[in-house]
DNA sequence: ACATTAAGTGATT
DNA sequence: AATCACTTAATGT
């Protein structure tokens, strides 16, 4: 085993990890777990990397975060503890290598170990963060229909109207840079629904 | 005609 | 989607 991923553990902890954890490979694309499925031990990765995804109704996936070298699944750590099923999907980004942990370790480690709180501690922080940027992604991907909605709120939701506004206002007002709505508008007057000139944008509603 | 400002583009992260 | 670097187009003086 790799001492240098475990270095701020007690040596005690660490040769109680070797004792009852096992390990397992997974190739690329092979999963680890999804949706519904009850884990009964936690990962702790070794090296390679796990995709984590949240999947809808329709089968439909958005990235969560990657799990890497040192990390453990946040979501595990909930789920066991509840004995609730798993709400994401994992999957092998690359050839990975980790150690399954028995649930029932947890709790005794979390308390006998002050090394051990801390990892999981950090566990969830990095997650958090990682959802963060994802959830700013998302939201920010919607800028499209910002931007239209902001032009017809300008024009006053009226029959054909000009806005009379430069690309750079526009981009200031939506918290973006001007290039983007520049492109955007390209976009959109591809679709026939506006005219974009200088100073101006002519909105098309037929 | 020249300078200034708005708009468009491509590449990169 | 953001940033950067750069080009091109429109406008004012």
């Amino acid at each position: 085993m790799q001492p240098n991923l475990f270095h701020d553990f007690e040596p005690k902890l660490v040769e109680e990890i070797e004792k009852s954890g096992t390990l397992k490979k997974l190739e690329v694309g092979e999963e680890l777990m999804r949706p519904g499925m009850f884990i009964r031990s936690i990962p702790i990765i070794l090296s390679g990397s796990l995709k984590i995804m949240r999947q809808d109704e329709k089968g439909n996936e958005t990235f969560l975060y990657f799990l890497q070298k040192g990390d453990t699944c946040a979501m595990s750590l909930t789920c066991c503890s509840a004995s609730k099923p798993s709400n994401v999907r994992a999957v092998a980004e690359e050839p990975t290598e980790m150690l399954l942990v028995p649930v029932d370790k947890l709790d005794v480690w979390m308390s006998l170990y002050p090394s051990w709180k801390t990892f999981v501690f950090q566990a969830y922080q990095r997650r958090f963060e990682d959802m963060l940027e994802a959830v700013d992604s998302l939201a920010f991907r919607k800028m499209d229909e910002r931007l239209w909605r902001l032009l017809r709120k300008k024009a006053g939701l009226q029959e054909k109207r000009y806005v009379y506004a430069t690309h750079q206002d526009l981009s200031a007002e939506l918290n973006t840079s001007r290039e983007v709505v520049t492109r955007l508008l390209k976009k959109l007057e591809g679709l026939g629904k506006i005219k974009t000139h200088r100073n101006r944008i002519e909105l098309m509603l037929k």
